[in-house]
DNA sequence: CCTAGCCAGCGTCATCGATT
DNA sequence: AATCGATGACGCTGGCTAGG
């Protein structure tokens, strides 16, 4: 019987590495893929793979797939790499299923081999940027205004945030803060970033061109007619009122937008995850009836023989 | 080349559940 | 009770593709 050891120190890559060699093949040699990583209990997954197609796993491997070394084997096997009444009826009809977050803890203490969830420090550097900032040397992003990042083997859209300082000579200059995506192309949209800071707001920049939006900060001097309404302060006229509403609420608005985009890119997660698992489970459906079918044999075979 | 259909992604609103 | 994050639903938009 030919075995296939994969080692990962990725769990969502075991994962997406074992699909991929699942996928291969229909039928022929048992693989039995093990993730040792994080947990000391190494879990098993059974596959089924074309002994020949053995060698795919080195092309289907990502860069995070440590080793994959091939134990037992007994072919030729040598492997490395891998609104209204009707509206609130209808809101009523739908029963909310739980968040993915809890489904995908659920499915991780299922079965270890899914992806894992982890929690990562929050930047407590103070600067100006430590919100917004992104790690895009690796493809990967960290998306550090969220306390929890999910660690998988997905690859988030690369997006770019600059930061310029207007000096003018007195210390007061203006911050303007520019985000684009690379991904989008010109015109269908850029990623707006406005990021509340101790009482500072963004004033939109009416110079939207090629999918950039510019904001400016306001640090210490406002525009004539702006009213910036300041964590602590008294807001008296009317006027006020209506600023520091529009002001919460154009927040709560980027907050949400956020939100509903984190939320879609687990959702995503989510049903790969699911997939991956689908895959998984057939191919030891398969193997399971492969064994009955040869146990029926050798069992019809031994009453024969009595 | 134009158009209709499909799909993916996004922003917003409403709502729920957890937390303060 | 107020607040906040998460998420389903809805509508809109842009890209892609097959068919005329």
């Amino acid at each position: 019987m030919e075995t296939i050891v994969a080692v990962s120190a990725d769990p969502g890559d075991l994962e997406n590495n074992c699909s991929q060699a699942i996928t291969l093949g229909s039928s022929g040699v048992p693989v039995s893929v093990v993730h040792m990583s994080l947990s000391n209990e190494p879990v098993q997954v059974q596959a089924v793979i074309q002994p020949t197609q053995a060698s795919v796993i080195q092309t289907a491997g990502s860069q995070n797939l440590q080793t994959i070394q091939v134990a037992s084997v007994g072919s030729d096997g040598d492997s490395t790499g891998t609104e209204d009444d009707e509206s609130k009826k209808r809101r009523e009809i739908l029963a909310r299923r739980p968040s993915y977050r809890k489904i995908l803890n659920e499915l991780a203490s299922d079965m270890p081999s899914t992806i894992t969830v982890t929690k990562i420090e929050e930047e407590s550097n103070g600067s100006q940027t430590s919100h917004d900032s992104q790690d895009m040397s690796d493809g990967t992003t960290n998306l550090t205004s969220h306390s929890i990042q999910y660690q998988a083997a997905t690859v988030v859209p690369a997006q770019a945030i600059q930061i310029a300082a207007h000096g003018d000579g007195t210390g007061q200059g203006l911050q303007t803060l520019t985000m684009s995506n690379a991904t989008q192309a010109p015109g269908s949209g850029a990623t707006i970033v406005q990021y509340a800071q101790d009482g500072q707001f963004f004033i939109p920049v009416s110079s939207i061109s090629a999918g950039n939006v510019q904001y400016q900060i306001a640090p210490t001097t406002l525009p004539q007619g702006v009213v910036m309404a300041t964590a602590g302060s008294t807001i008296t006229s009317p006027q006020q009122v209506t600023e520091e509403a529009s002001r919460k609420r154009e927040l709560r608005l980027l907050k949400n937008r956020e939100a509903a985009r984190e939320c879609r890119r687990k959702k995503k997660e989510y049903v790969k995850c699911l997939e991956n698992r689908v895959a998984v489970l057939e191919n030891q459906n398969k193997t399971l009836i492969e064994e009955l079918k040869s146990l029926k044999e050798l069992y019809c075979q031994k009453e024969a023989q009595s």
